[in-house]
This record gives C-alpha cells, sequence and structure tokens, in this order.
DNA sequence: AATAAAATTGTAACTATTACAAATTTGTAT
DNA sequence: ATACAAATTTGTAATAGTTACAATTTTATT
C-alpha cells in the first residue's frame, strides 16, 4: 500500500470519516507499519510531525477508526490494545521471546458454526516462538 | 466437581502449591462455578466466609495457580481478565448480549501447525449472539 | 513456647483508557 | 475576506485493573 493523500482522504470518506489532518496520518500510519502497534506506537510515529499531538487524539482516531471498520482492535493478552487495518478475519501468532506479532491465514477446519448460537466475530491468537527465535535457542 | 477438602489440598500439593485456606477456597470456588470468574468474581464470591480477605490475596491466588497450571488466564478484550480451570484446549463463545461465555471444543483436526513457528498455547475466541438471546430478538 | 518461614493484608503506586471542558481549526454564509 | 457555527484537537483530571511492597498475621519447626 502507497496511497497518496487524495486516496487516503478518499478512502476515509467511504468509511463516512471526515478526513483531518490527524486521521490521514494515523491512516498512512496503519498502513506503512503494518506491525499491529498499540496508540503509543502510533503516538511516537506521528508525534514528530505534529508538535502539540495529543494522546487523546489517537485515541480518539483508533476509536472512531474501530467503529467505521477501518481497523479492528486485538488483544493479545498485553495491557495495551492494538490495532490491525487488516480487517479481514486472519489469525495472530506473537512471539514470546521478541515480541513480533505475524498474521496467518485461519485454519480451514475451524468451527465456523457453533449450533444455535450466532458468530459475529472470531478472534484467533497463538503464542510460541517465531522461527528467528526459535533458530537462537538451539 | 464436588470435592472435599482433602482431595483439593491433594490436588493443589500435585502442583506443588502448599494448601492454605484462602487457596483451597478459591479453587473450590473455581471449581463450583464454572464461569469464567474475574478476579472479583471470585473476591465477591468467597468474600462472605473470610471476612478479613484482601483483593490482593486473590491477585497473589490467581497468579500462583497460573505459574503452577492450576488455572489458565483468559482474555475476552474486556479490561477484567478472566480465570478457567479447565486448562485443556478449547474455545470460548462470548455472547454480546447477556455476556455468558460459553466453552466449545476445537476440532480433533485443528490445524495446530505453522511452519517453522513454535506453537506454545492459542487462544480461540468467538463472539456473538447465545441461542437465548437470539431468540429473544427475533 | 520461641523462633523462623510463609501467607495475608492494606495502602500506595502504576498504567491504559476515558470523560470532559477549553482551545483551536475548519467549513460556511454573508 | 469576515464573522459565525460546527467539528476537531488538546490537556487535565478521573477511572479502573493490577502490582509493589512493607506490615501484620498465620503456620510450621525446633
Amino acid at each position: 500500500m502507497d496511497l497518496n493523500n487524495g486516496e487516503i482522504m478518499d478512502y476515509l470518506r467511504e468509511k463516512d470519516i471526515k478526513p483531518s489532518s490527524i486521521r490521514i496520518k494515523v491512516l498512512k500510519y496503519l498502513m506503512d507499519n503494518q506491525i499491529h502497534p498499540t496508540v503509543d506506537d502510533i503516538y511516537k510515529g506521528i508525534g514528530d510531525d505534529i508538535p502539540t499531538l495529543s494522546r487523546t487524539s489517537i485515541y480518539n482516531t483508533v476509536n472512531l477508526f474501530k467503529q467505521n471498520g477501518v481497523v479492528v482492535e486485538i488483544n493479545l493478552g498485553e495491557k495495551e490494545s492494538r490495532y490491525d487495518i487488516n480487517t479481514k478475519p486472519h489469525g495472530h501468532f506473537k512471539c514470546e521471546k521478541c515480541g513480533n506479532i505475524y498474521d496467518f491465514p485461519l485454519p480451514e477446519n475451524l468451527n465456523k458454526k457453533l449450533s444455535n448460537f450466532t458468530i459475529n466475530r472470531m478472534s484467533i491468537n497463538y503464542y510460541g516462538l517465531c522461527p528467528d527465535c526459535r533458530k537462537e535457542s538451539e
């Protein structure tokens, strides 16, 4: 993804969000840094650009993005929430050594039905060692 | 499950936990109330029995239980953690209307491999409407 | 019964997040 | 461009779950 400001603004409008300078910067940050950042990551990532930036604005923005389906909030058992612009269903693997988070496609045979339940969304998280850290610890 | 104190104590010792009055009560509570309780649920559930009970003691206890594999901490995107005495792999369904949490079995043949990753544990959570709430909203 | 070790308590600290009012910026109509 | 209204952004204070830690109480050992 490498959109210019006009395209970013169009994308926001598609999602019924009125573009603003912070919203554009946050969305761009999320697209360029698909590391499932925390609010603090985003704040630090775009803070240099906006000297008066407030953390509250990042919270406002990600909450708006979440409501309007621009991001999905993910919760990996840490205290901080993370945000993912990839809103299609997929799994997350968190390395317990280096902390990196990896996406993976959902297992083919995962239950997609539970009889008489309505499933609106699912959150599939694995924890362990990523290939690099596994190699190191040998 | 309906164990007497002696059996509860033996179970704790098996897990290398020295029994104490609070630990016994917490474990019994967890066995009798498999609702994936929060620290506060536990505190309120056994507080009547121990007039001087402190929340910190519940935190100490569940953390010890977690370290020694007596419970598993579960995180359903709420601010409070929950604790599950069923430590075998299984999924959780949270009803977004009534808040109830249901266990469900994972498929026998669920893909538990990601090539070159070592998976230590997984957390599978679904969100939606439970059968009762689904019926009501028709 | 005296002492040591461990468990429990209570308070204070910490941190992520939200509430909210004030200040700033943006958009609109004259 | 100017004045006004609406929306965004900011900053501070409040909230809530959890942990740190020292003091107290309980339990175990000699």
